[in-house]
DNA sequence: AATAAACACAACCGCTCGAAT
DNA sequence: AATTCGAGCGGTTGTGTTTAT
């Protein structure tokens, strides 16, 4: 028994959007906003795929994008992000306002690969090219296992270009992403990217600690949504969470516990200190 | 001027996940 | 608990444009 396809693809249009199809869909989602996207294109009158709608909406046609030329700032930016998140370009493209993360992926695959392969360095790792190897050799002898949560926690700070030092986006972000607990006695020595995924607990005496714990933030959008209001989000939507809440989970030896009890509070948000 | 190769990017495809039933 | 559905994500492909020969 199989999934039932997204649209009847026999009556439905492939390939480059016409201005006329983009009329339709911008004026369908102005006055109705974004909501299913299934039955969306019908309700528009057009002979799309519902996927097909969403993504030129959300790659083209919606109002904040920035269209032009990424600006070195962002170069430097989307390098750090990728090396410290990988290949999630939705949430790289959460941090840059007015990018999509198509446009973003496009553009690493494009030009940012070979910057980095023009400064010696590896796209994948961020290690330099002839180190790289071994490195990756190295990691995957470890003992050590990573439960890496990080994009759920990684979200909760917004960034901004307008923050005078672009290096202030790495450490705030390493600050945000890092596992916290009382168990856990050693962390990836910061910044050599490529080992940055690697967060595991390894006690001196050789046991693995397996570190369940988890920290849930909001995501940028969200924030941001909540500040602008939009068409497609509207103001009781988005008027998400005033009370701070403690979004912190731990699971294990301190179980029975749900609150950690030792969270922070930042940017209105509680977080796992 | 014609053609091939390289490039850029929009769009598609297949998969996963969470919610609803 | 199992199934279905809708949305979203990341990888890949297709096609138009630019550059080199």
């Amino acid at each position: 028994m199989g999934r039932s396809p997204c649209c009847e693809k026999a009556h439905t249009n492939k390939g480059a959007w016409t201005k006329e199809e983009d009329q339709r869909l911008v004026n369908y989602i102005h006055s109705h906003g974004e909501g299913c996207w299934r039955s969306l294109p019908k309700a528009a009158g057009l002979q799309r795929c519902g996927k097909s709608c969403r993504l030129r909406w959300i790659n083209y046609l919606r109002p904040d994008l920035k269209r032009g030329n990424f600006t070195e700032e962002e170069d430097e930016l989307i390098i750090k992000l990728h090396s410290l998140l990988g290949n999630k370009w939705s949430v790289i493209a959460g941090r840059l306002p007015g990018r999509t993360d198509n446009e973003i992926k496009n553009y690493w695959n494009t030009h940012i690969k070979r910057k980095l392969i023009s400064r010696g360095l590896d796209p994948h790792t961020h290690q330099p090219l002839n180190t790289a190897a071994t490195t990756a050799a190295t990691a995957t002898a470890t003992k050590n296992i990573c439960l890496d949560f990080r994009n759920t926690s990684v979200a909760a700070t917004p960034l901004s270009l307008n923050d005078e030092n672009p290096t202030n986006y790495s450490s705030s972000l390493e600050e945000e992403t890092k596992c916290s607990s009382s168990t856990t006695e050693e962390r990836p020595p910061p910044l050599e990217p490529a080992a940055a995924p690697v967060a595991a607990t390894q006690k001196s005496s050789g046991e693995v600690m397996i570190n369940l714990e988890l920290s849930i933030g909001l995501p940028f959008q969200a924030m941001v949504a909540q500040r602008r209001p939009t068409a497609a989000a509207p103001v009781a939507a988005t008027a998400l969470v005033e009370k701070a809440v403690c979004l912190c989970w731990q699971i294990g030896s301190q179980s029975g516990q749900q609150f950690c009890g030792k969270c922070q509070t930042t940017n209105g948000f509680y977080r796992c200190c």
